[in-house]
DNA sequence: TCTTTAATCGTCAACTTGACGATTAACGCC
DNA sequence: GGCGTTAATCGTCAAGTTGACGATTAAAGA
C-alpha cells in the first residue's frame, strides 16, 4: 500500500454532496443545511461530507443522506451527478466533490430534529437567492435539477418521488413539480398506463380523498419509457 | 491554505481516465495504452493520468488528451462521464478517477509515434477481450459507449466524429458506427435534414468518390434533436 | 456504354401526440 | 337526498412522425 511512486501534487481530499429532491403538496423541495462553521458559515448549502478511507463514493453518497436526512434509502434513487474540481471552489485546500442526485417519496420526511439535519426548501425560493448557497452549489443544484427534470422524461425514476403506491394524478404531480410547467391530466394518463410494464395497477386499490376514487399502481418492471415524454412540447 | 481542520482519512489521489472514441472506415475505435509500469504492466488501459494541483478536471483531461494522443479538440467534444473510487480498484493506494468521453474526428488521427502514445483499437475486439484491460477500465470504456450511444438519439455531437464538412452519408456511418446496428439510410436523410438548425448545408459543397455526389453539411446551431432518434426502435 | 454505388426524393399505412369534449364517481354542504 | 365541486378516466380527431421500401439521379469504374 506503499505509494510513495505516486505524485504528491495529486493528493486532493474527496468529497461527497447531495442534491435531495423530493416533492411536498405539488411543490419540489431541496434539502439545505446551514454551515455551522467556516467557511460559508451560516450560509446555506448541499448536505455532504469528506468520503472515508474506507468507503466508496456510493457509500459514502448514503452515508451522508442517513446522517443528514435520516433516510435509509428504501424507495427511493441514488445517482452518481457529477464532480466538481475547480481549483479554488473551497478556500481550505483543493477539494473535489462528487455530487450525487437523491429522489425520495415526501412520505418518508423526518420531521427536521437536531442541528444536523437538512431542511426542506422549495426549490424556487432557493433559486431565486442562489447566490447564497455555499462553494459552487448553486452549479451543483442547477444541474441536479437538470438531470432530474431529464430523467424523467425517459425513465420511471419519477415514482420515486412517490410513495410505494400511488395514483396516476399523484405521478402527474411530481411531473409538473419537477418540470415547473402543467401537464394535460388526460394525455399523461394515456402515456402512462399504455407505456408497456411502466405502471402496474394494485388490484383493487383505490384512492381516498376528494373527487372520483382512482387506480393506484406500483413501479413496474420497466425503467425506460419509450419514446420518452417531451417536456418541451407536452401541452 | 491550511487544512489541517479537515480529516486526514478523506486525502485521494485523483486521476482522470478518458474514453476516446473515433470512427474509422466505419468502425468505432477506442483509444488505449500500454501500462509500462506497475501495477497491470503490459496490459491495455484507458489514457489517463493524476490530476495537478494547478489545474482543474476539464484541463486534466484535456492535457492528458493532448499528452497521449496529441489532439487539442478542435472540433471534437469532451464531456465528464463519472468518477469511480471503489476503495481496492487501484492496488497503490486509494485513487478515485474521474472519466470523462471524448469523441474526435477520424481525420485528426496522428499516426501513433512514441511510446506514450495510444493505440486505436477497434470497440468489438477490445469488448471481445475486456477482462485484459486494467484497473475498472472495463466498467469504464462500458459506460462511455453507453453515453455515447444514448448522447447521440438526442444530440448533435455525432458530429463530433465527423470532419467539419460532412455528408449524411457519413454522419449515418458514425450512428452506425456507434450503436453497432445498420440505420435506413433514406429514413435517417428524411430525420437529421428536417430537424430544424441541426444541419447547415455548405453552399456549393458536394463529396466526391463513388456514387452520386452529396451535399456536404457543417453542424447547426440546434445541439438537441427533438425528438429524439431511438437507438432500439430504428429499422 | 453498361454496371455499380450512393444520394435523395416519394409514398403509405401505422402510430403517437396535443387539444379538448364527455362521462363517472366520490366528497361536502345544504 | 339533491346539488355543486373535484378528479379520474374514456373518447375523438386532426396533425405530425416513423418504419418500410420503391424510384430516380448522378457520379465512378470497367
Amino acid at each position: 500500500m506503499d505509494s510513495t511512486e505516486l505524485p504528491a501534487d495529486s493528493l486532493m481530499r474527496v468529497a461527497v454532496d447531495l442534491v435531495i429532491l423530493t416533492v411536498v403538496d405539488g411543490v419540489l423541495h431541496v434539502a439545505l443545511v446551514t454551515r455551522g462553521i467556516a467557511p460559508f458559515r451560516g450560509r446555506p448549502a448541499l448536505p455532504g461530507g469528506f468520503v472515508r478511507a474506507d468507503e466508496d463514493l456510493a457509500q459514502a453518497a448514503q452515508r451522508e443522506l442517513a446522517e443528514e436526512t435520516g433516510i435509509e434509502l428504501g424507495s427511493g434513487h441514488l445517482e452518481q451527478l457529477a464532480s466538481y474540481g475547480a481549483v479554488g471552489r473551497d478556500p481550505r485546500g483543493r477539494v473535489v466533490s462528487v455530487a450525487h442526485l437523491a429522489l425520495i417519496p415526501a412520505e418518508r420526511l423526518r420531521g427536521g430534529g437536531d442541528a444536523r439535519t437538512a431542511d426542506w426548501c422549495p426549490v424556487d425560493a432557493v433559486l431565486a437567492d442562489a447566490g447564497r448557497l455555499a462553494f459552487d452549489h448553486a452549479r451543483v443544484l442547477a444541474d441536479g435539477l437538470e438531470r432530474a427534470a431529464s430523467k424523467i422524461e425517459y425513465t420511471s425514476v419519477a415514482a420515486s418521488l412517490c410513495p410505494p403506491e400511488f395514483t396516476v394524478g399523484q405521478l402527474r404531480e411530481v411531473y409538473q413539480a419537477v418540470w415547473r410547467r402543467p401537464v394535460d391530466p388526460r394525455n399523461f394518463h394515456r402515456k402512462v398506463t399504455s407505456a408497456e410494464d411502466f405502471l402496474v395497477p394494485v388490484p383493487g386499490g383505490r384512492s381516498h380523498g376528494a373527487g372520483r376514487p382512482a387506480q393506484l399502481y406500483r413501479v413496474g418492471p420497466a425503467t425506460l419509457l419509450r419514446p420518452p415524454m417531451d417536456r418541451q412540447t407536452i401541452n
